[in-house]
DNA sequence: TATTTTTATTCTACACCGTAGAAAAACAAT
DNA sequence: ATTGTTTTTCTACGGTGTAGAATAAAAATA
C-alpha cells in the first residue's frame, strides 16, 4: 500500500463529499430547489466545476439523496411498534420537509437494489418486526405508508399557507393506519 | 339586451376556452409538463398572447386543472361502496397520470373552497355515504386515501421504467384500505 | 532544467424557461 | 380622418442545465 501517493494535475479544492456537503447546507438555510448554479456560489467555485465530479445534475441530487437518508431513525424496541413507527414516520417526513426536491429524485431513483428507497423498508421491516406479518400484506402495508407520506411530504411543499399544514397534521390518519396492523387476518 | 353587438378592438382567434382546451389536448398528445412557448407553437400564437388572457402560468394551470377534474368519476348507487370507492380512485389516478404537473398546481390551490380537490372530497363522501362514518374519522380516512393517491401518482411520473408501474398496482394497498373503513368504531 | 502529460477549473455559448414592456395591428366609434 | 380599444406580436432580461474549448497548475518524463 502506498503510503502518501500525491495526486497529478492541477490541485482540487472540490471533492464530491463537499459538493454534496455544501448542497445540503444550501438547502437547510434556503429550503428551496438546488440549482447547480446557486451551487457553485455558495461553494465559491465555476458551475461547470461541479460537472467535473458528477455527470450531470441528477447524479449530484442522486447522491445528496443517498447521503440525506443515512439520518433516517433507527427503530428499536425502546417502545411500542406503534411508537416506534410513528417516530420513523416522523423522521422520514422530517427529512422530506426539509430538503426541496429530494422526494422526487428518491422516486427517479425507482426500485433497484440499495436504492434510499430500499433503506426505508429496512427501517419498516425493523419496526414492524414484533407483528410478524404474511409478506404479502406486509408488502401492500408498506405501499400504503410510503406513498402516503409521500403524498403528505408533496403537499407541505406545494402549500402556499405553509402554517396550515405541519408534519403534526399526520397523527389522526396514521392512527387510522395503524389500526389496520393491529386487525389480525 | 342587445343583440350581436359587435367588438371592438383587433379581433381575437384566442379565448381562455381555446387555450385550456389546446393546453389540454398538447399534455395528452406529449404526456410532458407544459410550456407557455409549446402551448403558443400549438396553438399557432406568439407566446405572449396568451398572458392577455391568464396573469401568469399559475392562473393558467389552475384554470387547466378545474377543467380536467370536471371529468372525475361520480359515484351513484349501481354498485357497492367498495366498488365505486375503487372506481372513483382509478379515475381520478387516470386523470392524474396523464396530465403531468395537474398534482402540483392541485395541491398549489389550496384547502380554500371550490378548489378542485374539494370536488374530490365530495365524491368521495357520496362514494362512502352508506358507512354513514363519524365526521373525523371521515376526514382521516379522506386524508389517508388522498395522500396515499398523490404520492402514488408522483410515483407513476418519476419512474424510470414506466412499464414496472400501472395504475392497478394500487389495487393491493387500495383493499388494505377498505378494509379500515369496514372495521367499526 | 525543459518539456510533456494529466488533471482541475474556468470561460463562452446554446437552447430552454417565464414574463415584463413596448410596439404594432385591426377593428369600432367619433 | 382621427381617436380609442382591444388583441397580438416583438424584443429583451434573467433564470435554468450543460456542451466544448481554453486555461492553469501540478507531476512525470526527457
Amino acid at each position: 500500500m502506498t503510503v502518501k501517493q500525491k495526486k497529478r494535475g492541477r490541485p482540487s479544492k472540490l471533492t464530491r463529499e463537499a459538493i454534496v456537503l455544501g448542497a445540503k447546507e444550501w438547502m437547510l438555510e434556503q429550503n428551496k430547489k438546488l440549482s447547480i448554479r446557486a451551487l457553485a456560489s455558495h461553494l465559491e467555485v465555476d458551475p461547470m466545476a461541479i460537472y467535473h465530479y458528477f455527470d450531470n445534475k441528477a447524479a449530484l441530487l442522486e447522491a445528496i439523496t443517498i447521503s440525506i437518508m443515512q439520518g433516517i431513525y433507527t427503530p428499536g424496541n425502546s417502545s411500542s411498534w406503534q411508537m416506534e413507527l410513528t417516530k420513523l414516520c416522523h423522521s422520514y417526513l422530517s427529512l422530506l420537509r426539509d430538503h426541496p426536491g429530494l422526494l422526487e429524485t428518491l422516486l427517479s431513483m425507482g426500485g433497484e437494489m440499495a436504492g434510499p428507497a430500499e433503506v426505508f423498508r429496512e427501517r419498516f421491516d425493523l419496526a414492524i418486526a414484533p407483528l410478524s406479518l404474511e409478506e404479502s400484506r406486509k408488502n401492500a402495508a408498506l405501499d400504503l405508508l410510503v406513498d402516503y407520506m409521500h403524498g403528505f411530504a408533496l403537499a407541505l411543499h406545494c402549500a402556499k399557507d405553509k402554517s396550515k399544514l405541519e408534519v403534526s397534521a399526520i397523527e389522526r390518519p396514521l392512527a387510522l393506519y395503524l389500526s389496520i396492523l393491529e386487525v389480525e387476518t
